[in-house]
DNA sequence: TTTTAAATTGAACAATGTTCATTTAATGGA
DNA sequence: TCCATTAAATGAACATTGTTCAATTTAAAA
């Protein structure tokens, strides 16, 4: 039942998201406004808001294609590592340069609290994919461990790579460059795995 | 030189502050607004401008008070624990039951980026503080280590600590509570201090 | 009292998110 | 071919935002 459009409301939400994209790119979630977006794509405000609820959820999926191409990023065949730790040392470099080069989007995933009371989810599934990656070589890493335990410990280790990144992006961490952020989350993790696997 | 002020640029300057800080408590970033700060002190908007640059600014020495009184908490007389160990994870506890109980102040902290350049240096020095904090413990824990080693891992240790405090905020952690936070970073510092510490 | 100059105002501007009555046009039936 | 139906798309309207700056008020100095 396909009506006067010349895009389907599929289309129309793919192109919003890639203008939207654009845009974050050049100057940020502050570059972005849903008058701009529907210019771009050749439409109207109005039917912007026949296609998103409104701009936060707009953004929320402009970050879901983020996580999805981060997730990319992080499953892409590279040269395998002889062991799991450096499997793990690698991921964390991957998420490390992802944060680098489109820091401009991936800053956004965790700038943006949507007011909605419970994050979709269509949108955690993707948050906790990720972990999962994680969870993989810390089991092949301490096989003695249990499930919970590998679960905490790809949270800890996670968690610990995405903070020195934040910090280090959003200049709280008072030193520069990526390097750095390598040599401080490599610390990080090696540190961490000789006593989580030590007992 | 005083003129028609009932109150100095500073008395403004605090008024404004707290009743910016009040409004953040109540709703957030998105709470908050020029002519409504301006209002809540008795002046108009106007005023607001000659005292800071604009609202970024305003933002800024919030986000400076914020850190103040993390200092401040985490500085405070407590118990002392019984070794430089226990004095980390005490550390940490702090900085998490602030991230919590403050959540709304503290998020903002990294939330917002100044379009500024440059951080200016009095902001800084609040930051580079708290980590002497944990150099300090660093230190006494593994004296044989070098000043940069020590730097670094103060970093890590606390980016690590940091990192699982904002996932677990913003959702994307995918556990809830404070005490799935509070062991996390427990099972992140123990791990990553024997292996620190080992070599 | 008059002059001076700092302190304060608030109207004005351009831009924002969001809504929704109105208009446009594609389709199915006559 | 024309009409009625109904979904698609519009864009004016509203409240609100950050920011500026000519105009005004007022305290102190002369």
């Amino acid at each position: 039942m396909a009506r006067r459009s010349d895009h389907s409301r599929e289309e129309i939400k793919e192109m919003a998201l890639i203008a939207a994209e654009k845009m974050i790119l050049e100057k940020g979630l502050s570059g972005l406004s849903a008058r701009k977006v529907a210019q771009a794509i050749g439409y109207t405000v109005g039917t912007l808001y026949l296609i998103f609820k409104n701009l936060d959820d707009l953004i929320l999926h402009v970050n879901a294609r983020t996580l999805d191409r981060l997730y990319q990023k992080m499953t892409a065949d590279k040269p395998l590592p002889s062991d799991s730790q450096n499997a793990l040392l690698q991921l964390a470099q991957t998420y490390i340069s992802f944060a680098d080069e489109e820091s401009q989007r991936w800053k956004i995933v965790f700038e943006h609290h949507s007011e909605e009371e419970h994050t979709p989810n269509w949108y955690m599934e993707r948050v906790t994919r990720m972990f999962t990656q994680v969870e993989k070589h810390l089991q092949a890493l301490a096989p003695h461990k249990s499930a919970v335990e590998i679960k905490n410990a790809a949270r800890a280790i996670w968690g610990g790579v995405h903070g020195i990144c934040i910090l280090a992006i959003t200049g709280n961490l008072g030193v520069a460059g990526v390097e750095s952020v390598d040599d401080l989350t490599q610390s990080l993790i090696s540190n961490y795995l000789k006593g989580f696997t030590s007992n």
